[in-house]
DNA sequence: CAGTGAGCGAGCTTCCGCTTGACTT
């Protein structure tokens, strides 16, 4: 029996520690947590202290009961949890729950799992740090008292159900204010001037001025007074720059660049990363450091020395931004990064690409750049003969850039969320001082100042990090909490068509063009329910300390202090509690008719009675007149994605009261048009048909109804390939990813050996039956994840140069926040 | 999948952070 038992936090850590290990030693997991709060209301008692009871959490006691054997059987029990303060609490709940009081207990600490640093850990053990276990503790404390005194309170005021808490009541404040924000924002239409210049065999310069026009007559204004003019080359400047690259990945920089890169969900990113740890390619990924162990910066420079040759090396340790992380593991990297191909599964080796080019351009060598800027002098030589004035011209700038050394970029670019349009920089033609230039065209074109953008699931975790808020092992979960509660919705939405002007100055003629472009669409943004409107304001109203920005940051710093032993944590939640319960109580005291829930529209011109919109258990609605005995039913109508209860107008409230509607009929049987969530249909016996994005359901008339179930039916046809008289639930038919078996609504993949034409009626149930029994036993499939995308405003005329994705990205990735090497 | 919204009242919901599987659908 071995004589040391040491204890990790993680199943896949403890196998890899074993093996640096010798014989003596078992490494065994807690599976985090073992211990927690009580479900029930009695979990901390107020009157004394705050103090906490604790039960070994349901799924945990398997764990603690080996965990206890084992330990019995031990001469020394290594407590390994993360050198953080939730680890801490670990290692002292372990303590507790496996009764290790008499037992020699040694704790330590390491910060990377490579053999010398568990070997020196060994080396170097410590006790329990107490205060670091309290600050865990407050900490903990705090979260139940606030979730569990705040929910309440919203289940009688509001409704039954929803939950407040530190992080999530934040998270939702932040999308309802920037939907907010966004709804306020009227765009402000200004011009940019640019010009296309012939230069010498084909090659053309693309210059713009540095300030926009304000409007359209100062645009014709400022071309009218260039039409005859001359061009020159007034001055040439050209630097050096560099780029560097990235630190390798967090938790949360992971999430965003597999978010926009890769188009992954924040949940999906993890699962897939799971699977690279767990695979042992990766280390662990629920990390907030971008440090790396030398012995990886080292193999690194190893990798890069024999792929690109040594010249690309250039080794760094990163410094965390954030000031909230706690870095107890390393940043994400691959465990052996002489491994380029680490699964046969899509998804892992995509992430795991990407993770390996970020670690690996961490440690490359800047990129070297020139960057050229040409200033060009208008010299209005026609409108100076004609008028005799002689107006100031503003200059036009172009700028290119050309790499002169590449480094990191050789294997990875950076992307950025803002999609600002840059210049475009690519290397300019030759050029020389004073140098007369060949106007082709001369252009003002109208763009609109834009809203700042929705939070993708991203970037919410970005900006949570970015304000301290939640950990990695939580940005996840939050995200799926705030919808889970009807307070947020992932959704896309189409945009609208705006037309906006261009001015062509081009052979000394003006001409007048107009264009549109489609503006606002948005792909898997986050939206705020009006539920979530509505709960925030009532908790910002209430407890506006909880929902301060900086309320985490601010409680952070007093945990720091019971860390060190500065405060007492009793002292300090009970501090805490008394101005937050006060606000508990107080809140609790309002009439629930107080909260805002009903905005009257306006009068129906139909009727004259008035129309208001109310916020009820699925969202709001419009209701025409007011229940009573002699109108106990009032019309009522959901209220449509896109539309809000704070936003909604009365003409678009009427529109409502128009569907469903009756289209015509079909086959003797009534059609119906109407709009569910899940888009606008038309329902004809009993089926439903979607309408198409170019439909109108409240002008979609008989013929076009009639033509939308006619197209199903032959897509329908086409995709059948065998059905059968005797059980018309059974179809053999074609789909997308090939042939498969319909049974009612189950749907059953072909066996390769199997030709679908000559499939049985017989052949086709057994192998529904045969499918019913393994789904049963299989590992749920990953969600299908939709693309995310970004708001998107695709201009359908304008044709200047765009540069590539790549360079686009390149221009501008960010700089880092680095150390150099002590 | 495709629509809901009364009122009564019992009994329930809820936090954040640390870890993975074992469960259905």
């Amino acid at each position: 029996m071995a004589k040391n038992l040491v204890i990790v936090e993680s199943p896949a850590k403890a196998k890899t520690i074993e093996g640096y290990l010798g014989q003596d030693f078992i490494v065994k997991s807690s599976f985090g947590h073992v211990r927690d709060l009580p479900k029930n209301n009695h979990a901390i008692d107020i009157e004394n202290g705050f103090r906490p009871t604790y039960i070994i959490s349901d799924d945990k006691k398997r764990v603690v009961d080996e965990l206890k054997k084992l330990a019995a059987q031990s001469q020394t029990i290594w407590l390994a949890t993360d050198d953080d303060r939730e680890g801490e609490a670990i290692s002292w709940h372990l303590h507790e729950a496996l009764q290790l009081d008499n037992k020699d207990v040694k704790r330590i600490v390491f910060r990377e799992i490579t053999k010398s640093a568990i070997l020196k850990a060994i080396q170097q053990p410590r006790t329990i740090d107490y205060d670091l276990v309290n600050s865990q503790q407050a900490r903990r404390i705090l979260d139940r008292l606030v979730g569990f005194e705040i929910s309440p309170v919203l289940w009688k005021k509001i409704k039954g159900g929803l939950s407040a808490g530190r992080v999530q009541s934040v998270a939702v404040r932040i999308i309802v204010e920037r939907e907010r924000e966004i709804e306020k924002f009227v765009p402000v239409s200004s011009f940019k001037i640019g010009a296309l210049f012939d230069v010498e065999k084909g090659k053309t310069l693309y210059a713009e001025a540095s300030q926009k026009v304000v409007d359209f007559v100062a645009a014709q204004d400022f071309l009218e007074k260039c039409m005859g003019a001359n061009y020159f080359i007034h001055n040439l400047e050209v630097k050096p720059a560099k780029k560097s690259p990235a630190a390798p990945f967090t938790t949360s920089t992971l999430q965003q660049e597999a978010s926009r890169k890769l188009s992954f969900s924040v949940a999906q990113t993890m699962t897939v990363a799971q699977k690279l740890y767990e695979a042992g390619k990766i280390t662990y990924m629920r990390t907030d450091s971008t440090s790396l162990s030398q012995e990886a910066i080292g193999k690194a420079a190893d990798t890069i020395t024999k792929n690109y040759g040594e010249k690309y090396v250039q080794t760094r340790q990163y410094k965390t931004k954030s000031e909230s992380a706690q870095e107890a593991h390393e940043a994400i990297r691959p465990t052996d990064f002489n491994t380029q191909v680490a699964s046969q599964d899509r998804n892992e080796q995509r992430l795991y690409e990407l993770i390996w080019k970020r670690a690996i351009a961490s440690q490359m060598a800047d990129a070297q750049l020139e960057r050229t800027i040409a200033t060009i002098k208008i010299d209005p030589v026609g409108y100076k003969r004609q008028t005799g004035q002689d107006p100031q011209m503003p200059f036009l700038v172009a700028r290119g850039e050309v790499i002169k050394f590449d480094g990191f970029l050789k294997v990875y670019i950076e992307s950025t969320d803002d999609e600002e349009d840059e210049d475009t920089k690519g290397m300019l033609p030759p050029l020389q001082i004073g140098q007369l230039l060949h106007l082709n065209q001369l252009t003002a074109t109208e763009s609109f100042t834009r809203h700042a953008p929705r939070y993708t699931e991203a970037s919410l975790v970005k900006q949570l990090e970015e304000m301290g808020i939640g950990r990695p092992s939580t940005y996840a979960p939050i995200i799926s909490t705030i919808q889970k509660r009807g307070y947020v919705v992932k959704e896309d939405r189409p945009g609208k068509e705006r037309t906006y002007q261009i001015l062509v100055l081009k052979n000394d003629v003006i001409q007048q063009k107009k264009a549109s472009e489609n503006v606002g669409a948005e792909k898997a943004k986050l939206f705020p329910t009006d539920m979530a409107c509505l709960v925030n304001d009532f908790l910002v109203e209430y407890f506006a300390q909880i929902m301060d920005f900086s309320f985490t940051a601010d409680v952070e710093k007093e945990f720091d202090a019971i860390a060190q032993g500065k405060q007492d944590w009793s002292k300090m939640i009970a501090n805490f509690y008394k101005g937050f319960h006060q606000h508990v109580e107080e809140s609790a005291g309002i009439e629930r008719q107080q909260i805002a829930r009903e905005r009257v529209l306006g009068d129906d011109p139909v009727s004259g009675v008035p129309i208001k919109v109310i916020i009820g258990r699925f969202g709001a609605y419009v209701q025409i007149g007011e229940v009573s005995d002699d109108n106990p039913k009032p019309p009522r109508a959901s209220l449509q994605k896109g539309q809000k209860f704070e936003t909604i107008q009365l003409p678009e409230a009427l529109q409502l009261f128009k569907l469903p509607r009756n289209a015509g009929n079909f086959e003797g049987k009534e059609m119906v048009v109407g709009i569910s969530k899940f888009g606008p249909y038309v329902r004809h016996d009993g089926k439903y048909y979607s309408l198409t994005k170019e439909d109108d359901p409240y002008t979609l008339d008989e013929s076009r109804a009639i033509s939308l179930i006619e197209e199903r039916r032959k897509a329908d046809a086409a995709k059948l390939i065998k059905s059968f008289a005797e059980n018309t639930e059974v179809q053999v038919l074609n789909g997308r990813y090939g042939p498969y078996i319909k049974v009612g609504k189950q749907n059953i993949k072909i066996p390769k050996d199997k030709k679908p034409e000559e499939l049985t009626l017989e052949e086709c149930l057994a192998l529904a039956e045969e499918k019913g029994k393994t789904e049963t036993t299989a590992a749920p499939k990953a969600k299908t994840v939709k693309p995310t995308a970004k708001t998107s405003t695709t201009k359908k005329t304008k044709s200047t140069t765009k540069e590539t994705k790549a360079k686009k990205d390149a221009a501008s990735a960010k700089p880092t926040n680095k150390k150099p090497k002590s």
